[in-house]
DNA sequence: CGCGTTTGACCGGCGC
DNA sequence: GCGCCGGTCAAACGCG
């Protein structure tokens, strides 16, 4: 566990070099770079991104109970399936919206000006993302699966139905190491290099049979020291690697995509908590989804929290620095 | 030998 | 229509 924080985004302007990125994204940075970041559970989520490239909806959250809460869990996994949901209908909605028509959150990764540092979450769901949660739900996942092997022998099957694009979450962390442990067993299928930046982008997919869940790693162009690593689909198993007797996961709603099938939240609203972070006590993502419900609620302080032992244990300190806990440092 | 990585080619979506 | 680009495939390769 390190220390880290909430980088306040800044105003919407252009593009950056992860501007390719399908979603946003909320720094994250670890601020004891030694020993090196080298398992997920060493990272803080930190926000919530939504939406496909097209329809990319996504909104920052405040995840500072997240954060204290996921301190306690032996990994990512543990943290969600530690804090059910409570309550939907504070729930905040991100609505998908034109990514072009976005701030660029992904700006907050110029922003590594905070020397502490945070991990950060970013999750994303849109129609296409929820049809394709639901798909998986209901089974599909083999056919989608086969229609990606085949895609390349048959030429294309569906031609105006577009791909759908899993839900996805993302992690902003400050590692020396590209490829976290999250505790699943994942499978490199391909590198590019990124555009505007030095460092290539990896995809990973997961080696468990029939799970689809891929995810891709790349470092900030800006800092090196931040690895961005997106978790696209849901495992449909539980984590091979089991930490501390972790429970592990559900089959039918184990992956992040479950989480954020409905984060959706009208683009206002998001410019808005883009810039809320702490200062925005309430925001609480839940899911439809009773199995896999995470459940981010801000809304208040409480003594006997997790958030409040780790706190009191100084252990906040490490993952939230005073500052951040404080003012929130809007625009 | 099995499993994971590397890497060039390919495909599809999208913007111009 | 064309080119760019992100994402994926799969053969070759490496390693334990």
């Amino acid at each position: 566990m390190a220390n880290s924080s909430f980088i306040t985004p800044p105003p919407a302007t252009t593009t950056s070099d992860i501007d390719q990125m399908p979603s946003a994204y909320a720094l994250s940075t670890t601020a004891t770079p030694p020993p090196p970041l080298n398992s997920i559970f060493d990272m803080m989520p930190c926000d919530i991104i939504g939406g496909d490239q097209k329809a990319g909806s996504l909104g920052f959250i405040d995840l500072l109970d997240i954060n204290q809460d996921f301190g306690t869990a032996a990994s990512l996994f543990d943290w969600f399936a530690q804090n059910p949901i409570v309550g939907s209908q504070q729930q905040q909605t991100f609505v998908p919206s034109p990514a072009s028509t976005l701030p660029e959150t992904s700006e907050v990764l110029n922003n590594p000006a905070t020397p502490n540092s945070s991990a950060s979450i970013s999750s994303s769901s849109n129609e296409a993302g929820n049809d394709a949660f639901q798909q998986v739900k209901t089974g599909d996942q083999e056919e989608e699966q086969d229609h990606d092997k085949t895609k390349k022998q048959l030429k294309p099957k569906k031609k105006n139905q577009k791909r759908q694009r899993e839900p996805r979450f993302a992690f902003m962390t400050k590692s020396e190491v590209d490829h976290l442990d999250d505790g699943f067993r994942w499978r490199k299928y391909g590198q590019k290099a990124v555009k505007n930046s030095p460092y290539p982008r990896s995809y990973y997919r997961c080696t468990s049979a029939g799970c689809g869940v891929k995810k891709r790693v790349e470092r900030s162009s800006d800092d090196s020291s931040i690895v961005v690593t997106t978790y696209e689909g849901q495992h449909i198993h539980p984590s091979p690697i089991t930490p501390r007797g972790s429970i592990g996961i559900l089959t039918d709603s184990t992956g992040f995509g479950a989480a954020t099938s409905s984060f959706v939240i009208p683009e206002t609203q998001y410019q808005q908590h883009a810039y809320m972070y702490s200062s925005s006590p309430s925001l609480n993502i839940t899911t439809s989804n009773t199995s896999f419900s995470p459940t981010f609620s801000f809304h208040q302080r409480r003594s006997d929290s997790p958030a409040s032992l780790l706190r009191d244990h100084g252990l906040l300190q490490d993952i939230v620095p005073s500052q951040m806990r404080k003012e929130p440092k809007e625009e």
